[in-house]
DNA sequence: GCTTGACTTAAACATATGTTGAACGCTCAG
DNA sequence: CTGAGCGTTCAACATATGTTTAAGTCAAGC
């Protein structure tokens, strides 16, 4: 059910109507049209965009949140959202893991960043 | 010893000599300057490019990793790397649990993003 | 000491992620 | 049915992260 104008979603998601417009225009998040060509969106707009919003954080970038979303059916189950989730931290960890990985070797060869042997 | 050029810098770090002068104007890394106003680098530059860029993939500006690598005294040790690296991990651990718990309460809740009760 | 390749600055350009403003249209409560 | 409060688009602005270009300077080997 498209029921929520971007106001709503903007209020329900905690970011600017102008931000739920550029989500909508990068594939975040998608609306059906009124009569008048208003956005109506459903109730996962809102939720969509605060995942994204704690995605970001982690490095990812919205072209990469909506072509992750963009696996999702037209009516997701939780599962299919399970498996975003999943893609979503092991993306995270992922980085994570590159950046422990590259301190980690720095100090193990004992050829730190500022020891000019 | 402050004896390699931009392109030096540019070189041993795998970004481009603009980019060298970018993080040099953002205070990820520092440098003298010749008679001839030219830029001269000490060894830790590179490696600092090196763990900025990673830094940047999970999420981290270069404002936030300029102020970390703030924290490095002029001649830095071993443990004051360690301090560094501590910190940047455990920035990078925070906002993935900030994203798991996000995540597993959305699911918990039972009330997934798309699942319009 | 000259030449050539690398360096300098400044400004313009490019992309990502938004916000703001102007000018105008839709909607819904009274 | 009307008007106040939303919504619409488009363009300009703003910030972050760089790259490119132009015009000019430096440095290092021959």
């Amino acid at each position: 059910m498209f029921t929520l104008s971007v106001g709503d979603v903007a209020a329900a998601s905690g970011v600017a109507s102008s931000a739920v417009r550029f989500y909508e225009q990068h594939g975040v998040i998608t609306a059906v049209r009124t009569a008048g060509d208003q956005r109506r969106f459903d109730e996962g707009a809102a939720c969509r965009i605060r995942v994204a919003k704690v995605a970001q954080r982690v490095g990812l970038t919205v072209r990469e949140i909506a072509e992750i979303f963009a696996g999702l059916p037209d009516d997701p189950q939780p599962a299919d959202w399970g498996q975003v989730a999943d893609t979503l931290i092991a993306e995270a960890e992922s980085r994570t893991a590159a950046l422990k990985s590259y301190l980690n070797d720095m100090q193990s060869a004992g050829r730190l960043c500022e020891i000019d042997l």
